[in-house]
DNA sequence: GTTTTAATTGAACGATTGGTCAAATATAAC
DNA sequence: GTTATATTTGACCAATCGTTCAATTAAAAC
């Protein structure tokens, strides 16, 4: 039924997950994205339906994956520019920080931005 | 010698700070800050020179004050949107990482993301 | 009071933003 | 092969972006 996608949305939302962090939220343009991926603005809006959408899928998909580079960094973008204004996201890193025992969350969050920062040195 | 400037600069540079911690660097327009501060745009590029500009005074007044929100908060902006693309932010925020002998500054920027996030409670 | 200097005013600029959509294309169903 | 459906294409849009600057205003210097 229909035309097939010719790309993978999980590969995608993975590159656009990485220029979420590295340019910010607000500082990501869907020029960049289009740069990035390769692929054209209706193709993602077809498929992500908005800027906001592509950061939803991108988060949810970093939440699932073994990556805390990707993970600890999409985090630190919603807390910082989505959140306050987004609902969904701001449900998603409530529901995440719910089922997190770990007691030193704030610490890897402050030692991640550190790092984001080039203040810290990014090896281990 | 001339007219006499109509406003005072660290007044402004507070409103700004905190217009800049609620909608991230990037999330704030020269717009917003004209509205925020009642100021013009060309007054506002003849005191600051530009937003980096303003951004940057913002953050160097905010580090000699004793108001713990307004430092921790420029500073997370800064380490997430800023630092990576403007050296002489870099540097400041680096002087200050220098200067603090506390063992648990990881912590409190962690802990402070999470509040503005709504994520933790903004009480003690 | 004239001149000089500093600050304010706000219209205007080109560039960039997130988003739309009719046309073209490709696949599946029959 | 025809029809129905899903996807891609990319030109286009109004809105907003950060920034500039000639004109105006106000104070100091003389």
């Amino acid at each position: 039924m229909g035309k097939k996608k010719t790309f993978d949305s999980n590969e995608v939302l993975l590159q656009v997950g990485q220029l979420f962090i590295t340019n910010g939220y607000n500082g990501t343009s869907i020029g960049d994205i289009v740069e990035e991926t390769g692929l054209l603005r209706g193709s993602l809006y077809a498929t992500f339906g908005s800027k906001q959408g592509m950061f939803t899928s991108a988060l949810k998909l970093s939440l699932e994956r073994d990556d805390e580079r990707l993970k600890w960094g999409l985090l630190i973008v919603a807390m910082l520019e989505v959140t306050p204004r987004n609902h969904q996201v701001f449900e998603i890193v409530q529901n995440w920080y719910r089922h997190q025992s770990s007691t030193n969350v704030a610490t890897n969050i402050g030692t991640e931005l550190l790092k984001h920062s080039g203040i810290l040195g990014g090896e281990k």
